[in-house]
Formats: C-alpha cells, structure tokens, sequence
DNA sequence: GTCTATATCGAGATAGAC
DNA sequence: GTCTATCTCGATATAGAC
C-alpha cells in the first residue's frame, strides 16, 4: 500500500480540518492548504478529485476522532453522569478555540446550510454520533423518558454557549454558563427528586 | 433629495439582506443581488463603493428594523414578562425560515468570525441591541441581580435553538425547545418562589 | 443614474513532464 | 507521486458611453 501517498493525505485532511475550522471552507483555498502542508496545488487531484472530496475525508475524519474520543471516555469514566459532565467540559477545554472561531461543527453546519444540503447532512453526522451517545449515557443512568429530547436539549445548550461566546468573544460567559449548565444537569437529570 | 437613486439604495439592501441570509454573505454575488433587484453588475457602484460596504448598509438596516420592532413591542405589551416571552417567541414566528436558514443574527455571526473580526463588531450590535433590550425588561420586572447575564443567558438559550434547528432540519424539535425555555423563563425569572 | 464593456484577480481543476 | 504550467470560470471592481 502507498505509505508515503497515504501518509501525505492524512496531513493534508489534518491541514484542510484545521484551516477549514478556522477560516471556513469556502473561505479557505489549495493554496492555503497547499502552503499549510507544503506540497504544490496539483498534487492535490491526485489524492482527491476535488475539494468538495477533501470536506468529505474531513468530516469522516473527524467522525472517527469523535468515536474514538467517546470510546476513550467511556474507559476513562465509569459514571455516565460524569460522562455528561465531561461532555460540557468540553466547552471548557477548548475554550480558547471557541471563543476565536466558534464550535468546530456547529459553525460547520451553519455555513453548509447556507449553500450545500447534501454535505450538511453529512457535517450533521457529527452531531448525531454526539447525540446517540449522550441519549446512551441517559439511559444508562435510569432515565427513560425523552431521553432523545434531553440528548438534543444538551446539545443545543452547549451550541447556544459557543456560538456566543464567539460572537460576543467572550470567554468569561462560556465560563459563567458551563457552571449553570453543569448545575442544571445535577439538578434536573442526574439527581431528581421529582 | 435623489428620490429615484435612494429608493434603489433601498431595494438593493433589502434583497442584498434576504440573499445574505439565506446563501451567506460570501457566497452571495453581485450577479445574485443583480437578478433580485433587476438591474445591472456595474449600476452598484453609483450606490456603494464595494460589497463590504452594502454589507455594512444592510446591519445598520437590520439594527434600525430591530430596534423598531422592540419599540413596537413597548407599545403592544405593557407587561414586561409578556416582552420576553414574545422574545422567545420570534424563534415560533420564524419557524419556517429559521428551519432553512437558522437566525439571521446568529448565522451571519459565525461567518463573519471566520475572517473579519473588524465587520464582526458591527454585525454583533445586532445582538447588543437585543441584550440591552433584555436587561431592561429585567430590571423592569425587578430583577435587580445579573440582569446582564441573564440576558445573555437567553440569548445563548435562543441561539442554540435556531442553530440546532437548522442543523438537523428539525421544527418538531424548535417547537418542543420554545415551550420548555417559555417554561423556564415563567418558573426561573417571572415567578421566582425563592 | 444606469448601462455595457472591460480590467484584474484568484479560485478550482487539468495536462503532462519528471 | 509530485511537480510546473496552464485552462477556464466567476468574482469584485473600474471606465466610460448614454
């Protein structure tokens, strides 16, 4: 098997993923990829047949970085309620990134939704692993009802704080609303008294 | 007073608005504005000096039409807690574009922190109109004690919503989410028992 | 004021040498 | 496999006729 050719295509999708986060994908062209990774514009067609299929790797890509960082999770914590808690961390964790350029696939769907909806229902795969995961965890905590609409909830709170804190660049409200969120979490799904 | 030329100034940043909207800002060409408006390409730069530059005319647009309707609101509803649940309400209002095109505000946002932050600044008063909105509401209502980030609170709460929404292409789930934060916003702020 | 014609640029994509 | 050179297209923007 190609090493060299294969190894050359990983860079450039860990490129495109990082720029395309960044920048946007429209925004980003081969060449800041190709000055990014270091290889000439033409190079690309051999590994691709177009950039439309260089997003595809990259979603796919970041799909299996997705499970693999849910699989490592699920290892590393044995209480699915501290599984839901590291899921908001998340926010935390990388919140230098998100304050500069928002939620890597949250701001990815927003922008293929304004022109591509073949690709966003691709982009929102990502979403979805994130979702049925969360919706695993509930159950596994003795939740039964609307666990889906708990999983979709969550997610849309975690959306709703990245997305403004990058338009507002402000790093202290994601802060404040992690805290919040983390305190509805105990409060509403973890420990009911209801 | 040029009547004629001001009254197309008009038309071109209302559809130039729409289009921004519901394709993005970049992936809207003049060609696009053009054919809605029915005029020509080079006609623009009588008007304005670059796409930059409409863009800048339809926020100011956008904070003027914002600002009108919360001063309709005042008007309409003299209870401050009905202004916020109407707030929440846009969200049930704009169900149908917000499914298609997520929020006009929030959307724009995100792309245009992806590579400008100076046009970034100006597009997120949108938001600050809103917030500065929301505080006074508050206090109205008596809310003396983070009044701010409360409103922020909403507005993330809101955000998510939309962007989720447009995401998965689901009303069901905006539909389900506008009760609950409704919910939320008569149990957690309008009738606080403790 | 509005038009047509054009300049200029950078994008994605291709051909073919090496 | 990777490169250089080139094609084609559509974008913003400009010049100048009407």
């Amino acid at each position: 098997m190609g090493n060299k050719g294969e190894a050359l295509r990983q860079r450039v999708i860990a490129a495109a993923g990082e720029l395309f986060y960044q920048q946007g994908y429209e925004n980003t062209s081969f060449r800041d990829i190709a000055s990014a990774v270091g290889i000439s514009r033409g190079n690309f067609y051999y590994h691709f047949k177009s950039k439309d299929d260089i997003l595809h790797a990259v979603i796919d890509t970041r799909i299996a970085g997705i499970k693999a960082t849910l699989a490592e999770w699920d290892k590393k914590f044995t209480d699915p309620g501290q599984r839901l808690h590291h899921y908001v961390d998340i926010l935390l964790h990388n919140q230098d990134n998100i304050t500069s350029y928002g939620c890597p696939v949250g701001s990815l769907c927003t922008e293929l939704a304004k022109y591509d909806h073949s690709i966003l229902t691709d982009a929102n795969k990502m979403f979805v692993v994130f979702r049925d995961w969360l919706v695993a965890q509930l159950k596994l905590i003795g939740v039964n009802n609307n666990t889906h609409r708990i999983a979709m909830h969550l997610i849309s709170r975690v959306q709703g704080i990245a997305m403004v804190t990058n338009a507002f660049d402000d790093k202290l409200f994601l802060q404040q609303e992690v805290k919040q969120l983390k305190q509805w979490l105990d409060d509403e799904i973890l420990k009911p008294s209801h």
